[in-house]
RNA sequence: GCCGAGGUGGCGAAAUUGGUAGACGCACUAGUCUUAGGAACUAGCGUCGAAAGACGUGCGAGUUCGAGUCUCGCCCUCGGCACCA
């Protein structure tokens, strides 16, 4: 053994052991609780960040804890290997995606294998080789069967920028979710996912995953999904001179969820784009034909969301009938109704709706109070809309009857006569997942002059790429002009026939990967359902939060046709759910010219305030800096290389640190100095063990614990606390507080001072108990340092796995202190302290702390009113003053 | 605007869930050893104070023997959503 610590060396020695031993393959073995770690698979650009490192570092200390409780664990990757960035590539630099996306793989495949993380290399994924891909059609063709996918003619979002096609999801806000630029909207003929079929399961089943999934997620999944409960109400459209022909289109249907304001409806508003304007186009004065048009086009431009969109209309000149009063109201065309929510129709009713109550201000119409607060309160004035439940006014038969018992009543009188139900409505739209790209998985659909659409035979699957196509990053898609592609046969009638040219969204390859890993080499069926029956669900699922929404619904609404297709048993694919926070750097930039230009941490002078704030930060020619923090990334010049850090300090360091230095679910500000804390402590174990390999390497030592030295129980406490703080942290999924616990102990045990020379039996075997069970519990933050340790110590080379070690027992007799401090206030404030055994019976604690010196310079004199004695916490004695 | 999370030393953070606030680490200060050290070790390190002690977890109130933790009101920061009827 080496007396100094060398990183590399050691590293690259246990990497190639675990590679050599097949040390973290894993089979089924109905013997041995399973346990699926999973972390989200990335992207393969080429490098690897830190935010990956934090992700798996953590995922990776899970798998070695587990294996460790001796859990049969299952730890794979893959990668999410369709999308952007390489055909950006393909754009840019001429370069062939196949080639760019394999040669990024070895590239970061080596960069996570320098890591050392502990994956089952050979049920390795990538989305974009046709093994997997072949199966992301085979589900399309299943969904097709089931009538869950569909083609449509829509509109859709559109990026102008990347020329490609968003989901709602993906163009939340109005901005592109990859480049941030505005989405505008435009006509295409798109396929579509029905997970709209799945809303009330996506919805009610979050029940079942309640406890391992961070609140906020689920919280913003339900907002996603956006269930809203009311009634649908008919109002028929009157006015002799523009009545027309047909039922429905004399008839406006809105959406509400407070028919109990019903009476105090001014207005029927209708979005710009409502058939009903189409049906009555014909005998509209071309100003309001330009007015609505002029609406329908402000409404497609970008929004900015800082700004609040003034409310615009125009009254219709068209009637209808209020069918609770029989008032005759007006139809307005209002820019701030939706048509693709709900019926693209409202009642509006400004005195209980706040947007309602700005359109009437601002076009002059009335306003009608119908509801008043239930508890006598005649505060609400005529400034703002009173949106709370009350008691209804001016309301027919329901006047004097609560909003509550009111709605109820009006649903059902609306459902008797024939003009309203009950309804539910959602935010959720189906997902759309044509992309105009060359770079993801054909969709398996022929179109045919004969036969029409005809979904490929699955024995034809998969439908391969071609090698090569024009991409020029705009436009229609590459496939459309790669005529070898395109060019096919119906499956149906044999005819010549053209493929569909569009490709999946790279969101279906990620909503499924995790169950590739369970049969990585099926070539029949996407998985073995009797595999992924021993490894799924995930137990434990770690990510960044950017994807609570879309992959986290997208996954969960597949495992639900996974089930439906007889293929899975449950209805959640990820029983627990942990999203780590970003690491971010310091960025310190100029903005002349508009363009940011980049320092890099050292090169520039940070000037802080009394209090640590930063005040000005200069750069080393004297120019002022702009100070921000932001995701990491190379060309915003604060990234870390994880290959400089593994170079420098070694991956078990900055492993170590990465979990070390901030919760995992907070944001992470890298900060270089830190890790050489971590270099610090690594090397202070190793010295300890090296101190003492010898002393206690493979002998047999008799234990008597009565005998024992004070010194050496002492040691055998900490040993056995840590062992449980430690264990607990890992069931918490806290990553940092374990950390802080082992360093306590290595201080510990370098603390108590003694030498191998001196050292008795007792004492000896109390050292070996504490540096075995301290590397232990190292192996899930640093294994090359454990692994290397326990051989040592155990005298092995065959690595810990192979030896069969197990977490450290706790032994809860062992970690009793025979003596503990117990604080003693007087009033509420410390005061002293005393020793006493944590048997300590209660009025010997109070007898102990009443006759205690200092303690009775306060109390002396005065008059006690009563001692409250905690057992094991503290004594407080209440003194009158 | 709505929803969510959070405000603790110079910094990252702990705090057994109502019981010694600041564990652990970074940075810093002094010292030991050393030819040297960006090594190691020792000591110190919330604020004020020579000390005794007082004060101290965003601000203000409250409950309690006792509050970082519970309740109410306010301020601030970060994240998400955004005309969803």
């Amino acid at each position: 053994m080496d007396e100094k610590y060398f990183a590399k060396k050691i590293e690259q020695k246990w990497q190639r052991k675990w590679a050599d031993s097949g040390a973290f393959h894993a089979e089924i073995d109905e013997n041995r609780p399973k346990f699926f770690q999973l972390e989200m698979l990335p992207y393969p650009s080429g490098n690897l960040h830190m935010g990956h490192v934090r992700n798996y570092s953590a995922g990776d200390a899970l798998a070695w804890y587990k294996r460790l409780r001796g859990f049969n664990v299952l730890h794979p990757f893959g990668w999410d290997s369709f999308g952007q960035p390489a055909e950006d590539a393909a754009v840019k630099r001429g370069v062939n995606p196949r080639e760019w996306t394999e040669e990024n793989i070895i590239l970061m495949r080596g960069q996570l294998e320098r890591m050392g993380f502990s994956y089952d290399w050979r049920r390795q994924m990538a989305a974009h080789r046709p093994e997997y891909y072949k199966f992301d059609q085979w589900f399309f063709l299943k969904m097709y069967e089931m009538g869950l996918a569909y083609k449509r003619q829509t509109q859709v979002n559109w990026c102008e920028h990347d020329q490609a096609t968003l989901s709602n999801e993906q163009a939340s806000g109005g901005l592109c979710w990859r480049c941030g630029n505005p989405v505008t909207k435009k006509d295409l003929e798109q396929w579509f996912l029905r997970t709209t079929a799945y809303t009330d399961q996506l919805l009610d089943d979050m029940a079942d995953i309640a406890d391992g999934w961070p609140q906020n997620v689920l919280k913003r999944q339900s907002d996603w999904i956006g269930r809203s409960e009311g009634a649908f109400v008919e109002f028929r459209v009157s006015g002799s001179e523009f009545r027309v022909k047909g039922d429905e289109l004399s008839l406006v249907k809105v959406f509400t969820t407070r028919i109990d304001t019903i009476y105090g409806a001014n207005a029927v508003v209708i979005a710009p784009e409502h058939p009903v304007i189409q049906a009555h186009r014909a005998s509209f004065s071309t100003h309001l034909i330009a007015r609505i048009d002029a609406i329908i086009a402000e409404n497609l431009k970008p929004k900015d969301h800082e700004v609040e969109i003034e409310k615009d209309g125009i009254d219709t000149g068209l009637k209808a009938v209020n069918p609770f009063s029989g008032e005759d109201l007006p139809v307005w065309v209002g820019n701030y109704v939706m048509m693709d929510y709900g019926t693209g129709a409202v009642m509006s009713v400004p005195a209980h709706d706040e947007r309602d109550f700005e359109f009437a201000k601002r076009f002059d119409l009335p306003i009608q109070t119908v509801i008043e607060p239930q508890i006598n309160a005649d505060g609400h004035g005529s400034d703002e809309a009173f949106t709370e439940y009350g008691v209804l006014v001016d309301s027919g038969e329901w006047t004097g009857k609560t909003s509550d018992v009111a709605k109820r009543e009006m649903t059902a009188h609306a459902a008797a006569n024939g003009f309203g139900e009950a309804a539910t409505t959602y935010r959720l739209r189906d997902w759309g997942i044509s992309r105009q790209r060359f770079w993801g998985s054909p969709i398996p659909i022929v179109y045919c002059d004969k036969c029409g659409v005809v979904p490929e035979k699955f024995e034809n699957l998969p439908i391969l790429l071609p090698e090569n196509a024009p991409i020029t990053g705009t436009g229609e898609s590459p496939l459309a002009k790669v005529p070898e592609f395109y060019e096919t046969t119906c499956p149906n009638c044999d005819e010549p026939a053209k493929r569909e040219t569009d490709t999946m969204d790279t969101f279906v390859d990620s909503s499924w990967y995790y169950f590739r890993y369970t049969d990585a080499a099926n070539e029949i069926l996407p998985f073995d359902p009797q595999k992924a029956a021993y490894w799924t669900p995930v137990d434990q699922y770690i990510g960044g939060d950017d994807h609570a929404i879309m992959h986290l619904i997208y996954a969960r609404f597949w495992t639900k046709v996974l089930r439906d297709l007889g293929l899975v048993k449950f209805d959640e694919p990820f029983k627990r759910l942990l999203t780590q926070g970003m690491v971010v750097g310091e960025t310190f930039f100029d903005d002349e010219r508009g363009k940011r230009v980049y320092y890099v941490p050292g090169n520039v002078t940070v000037t802080r305030d009394a209090k640590g704030k930063i005040t000005g930060v200069v750069s080393t020619n004297g120019k002022p800096l702009k100070y921000a923090i932001e995701r990491m990334s190379k060309s915003k010049g604060n990234g870390v290389d994880p290959d400089e850090m593994v170079d420098i300090y070694g991956a078990d360091a900055a492993r170590l640190f990465v979990m070390f230095a901030a919760p995992i679910e907070n944001e992470l500000v890298w900060n270089e100095a830190g890790i050489e804390g971590a270099v610090r402590f690594l090397q202070r174990v190793w010295r300890l063990v090296y101190k003492w390999q010898e002393a206690v390497s493979g002998k047999q030592l008799a234990v008597s614990g009565q005998e024992a030295s004070a010194s050496a129980r002492k040691l055998r406490q900490k040993t056995h606390q840590t062992i449980k703080r430690v264990g607990d942290s890992f069931d918490s999924l806290q990553f940092n507080t374990p950390v802080a616990a082992l360093m306590e102990l290595s201080n510990a045990i370098g603390d108590f001072g003694a030498e191998p020379e001196n050292a008795d039996e007792n004492y000896i075997f109390a050292i070996r108990e504490a540096l075995t069970s301290l590397t232990l519990m190292l192996t899930p933050f640093a294994p090359h340092t454990a692994e290397e340790l326990f051989a040592m110590l155990v005298g092995n080379e065959e690595g810990m796995l192979a030896h069969g070690a197990r977490f450290p027992e706790y032994n809860e007799e062992l970690a009793k202190t025979d003596e503990i401090e117990i604080p003693v206030q007087v009033n509420g404030k410390l005061r002293s302290r005393v020793m006493a055994s944590p048997e300590t019976p209660n009025e010997e604690l109070e007898k102990m702390a009443l006759a205690d010196e200092k303690v009775r310079e306060y109390t002396d004199g005065r008059e006690i009113v009563k001692v409250i004695v905690v057992p094991k916490r503290l004594v407080n004695i209440v003194i009158k003053n």
